[in-house]
RNA sequence: AGAGGAGUGGCAGAGUGGUCGAAUGCGGCGGUCUUGAAAACCGUUGUACCGCGAGGUACCGGGGGUUCGAAUCCCUCCUCCUCUGCCA
């Protein structure tokens, strides 16, 4: 969430901002902020010289009773009935009108970083780089979904019969490679000095309005109504309200913390033909890396995100590009996103692996996520999140560009995680 | 899940209707003393909002209520502890 302040101080940047992102009616939005933002201090300003008064009364029978002048006592009384009610009133329109303008900045996305370039769909974003070249494949090349049938290690049907169609059933070694990639994962980012924590999956609303699911992809999350609780769609939910309504001190910075969840997301809306196998599921096992780091440092920090990921890739032997997401693609929360792809080479495709994010403050705003600057000064830090990485399209990537005519390669680096080196 | 008890500032812990944003101790910060440190002593030490400022308002687990006035009384929810039950 964006701070009123900031709309108020640094307008015209926002709207700039704002417009990369194709954002409706953005003047008429702030200004209504801004408005609503007056109409809130001064309804504070009546509201608070009304209980002055109240108050100032209230000290004086207290006053007046202890001194035993009942009489004088019960004159001031009467008085009181009037700003008592007037109170009540002045109250409920404060709380209105905090109420309309929180409302409102929930509808406003995060302005992006100069660098993101505009544009409308994921066609707009900007390759930064690809690195790696794509594996020749045999003649008798498939995708991975057939693959997985091939060689017994993945299963959808039993899934589908289990739960739904989005759940597959990891068997044998297929079952194995992904236990296997969790903890090459997470050794990495322990290595690369991310301290590992293992949060609940399941978060309540605070948590999920903290972050920003909620309540902008209210309809993305899986809710267990009997609890009023949310399945997670990713790790950074959990992990980042660790520090909601925390004020850390300055030499626990930067905080780096990796985790691995399952993650779940409905998908609704987002299902279709081009939508097969390992590439979109409903449940998918996730590392996922965390920063919260001062303003100043935040972007260096984003850096090193991005190439901890791209070393993953690298290490795994994948061909990869890095996208860097414009206005029109670039999450409600996020001010400058990375994407990582890898290539997939019996689908021929693309594919989407690691999403690296900076949300500078619009996380930290709602989290109440603070700390004391050299000159006791509390401000607002930025926070950061990156997959790595996402399992499944990794899957796929490693079954399809590593498949020969008799088996499957594993790469040399998961060998002392599998054990095996060829499905 | 049932019965009982409890939630107060960074921590410990007082306060059960009136000048309480809240005693006291510890911790933190600043200072005196010291060659330096410790000890001792003195001072200081929450957050948010409004206000140019003086200052004001709110917050004692969350929400609601009673009252001129609530940390203190009532209702409700949450959490923790003890006992009983159940259980991976």
């Amino acid at each position: 969430m964006l701070q009123i302040s900031q709309i108020v101080t640094e307008k015209e940047r926002v709207i700039e901002g704002l417009k990369k992102r194709n954002f409706p009616n953005v003047e008429q939005v702030l200004d209504q902020a801004i408005a609503l933002d007056e109409k809130r201090k001064s309804s504070q300003q009546s509201l608070d010289s009304n209980l002055a008064e109240a108050n100032a009364l209230a000290k004086e029978i207290g006053g007046l009773m202890k001194a035993g002048k009942r009489e004088e006592a019960e004159a001031i009384k009467s008085k009181t009935a009037e700003l008592k009610s007037a109170s009540k009133e002045l109250a409920e329109a404060k709380d209105q009108v905090e109420k309309e303008l929180l409302a409102l900045l929930y509808t406003i996305p995060n302005v992006p970083h100069p660098s993101v370039p505009s544009g409308n769909t994921d066609e707009d974003n900007e390759v930064v780089k690809t690195v790696g070249e794509a594996p020749k494949l045999h003649a008798g090349a498939v995708p991975h979904w057939d693959l997985i049938k091939q060689y017994d290690i993945i299963d959808f049907d039993l899934g589908i019969k289990i739960t739904g169609a989005g759940f597959p059933v990891y068997k044998g070694k297929g079952a194995r490679l992904q236990r296997s990639l969790v903890n090459f994962f997470l050794d990495e980012a322990v290595a690369a000095g991310f301290s590992e924590v293992q949060p609940p999956i399941m978060v309540n609303e605070a948590s999920g309005y903290a972050t920003g699911q909620l309540p902008d992809k209210e309809g993305q999350m899986y809710h267990v109504g009997n609890e009023n609780l949310y399945l997670i769609p990713t790790a950074e939910v959990p992990i980042t309200n660790l520090y909601r309504d925390v004020i850390v001190s300055e030499d626990q910075l930067p905080i780096k913390h990796t985790g691995f969840t399952p993650c779940f997301r409905r998908e609704a809306g987002s299902w279709g033909a081009h939508v097969r196998g390992l590439n979109r599921l409903h449940q998918f096992d996730k590392v996922e890396i965390v920063q919260v780091c001062k303003a100043e440092d935040s972007y260096k920090a984003l850096d090193d995100m991005c190439n901890h990921v791209a070393s993953l890739l690298e290490k795994l032997g994948l061909q990869y590009r890095i996208l860097r997401l414009c206005g029109g693609d670039i999450g409600f929360t996020s001010a400058l996103t990375f994407d990582f792809e890898v290539y997939s080479a019996a689908q021929e495709k693309w594919l989407e692996v690691s999403s690296v994010s900076n949300f500078e403050t619009f996380q930290a705003n709602r989290l109440k996520l603070r700390y004391k600057d050299e000159n006791k000064k509390i401000q607002l830090l930025h926070t950061l999140n990156g997959s790595a990485l996402a399992l499944p399209r990794i899957i796929a990537a490693i079954l399809e560009n590593n498949q020969t005519p008799d088996g499957i390669n594993i790469p040399e680096v998961l060998v002392p995680y599998t054990g095996f080196d060829k499905i």
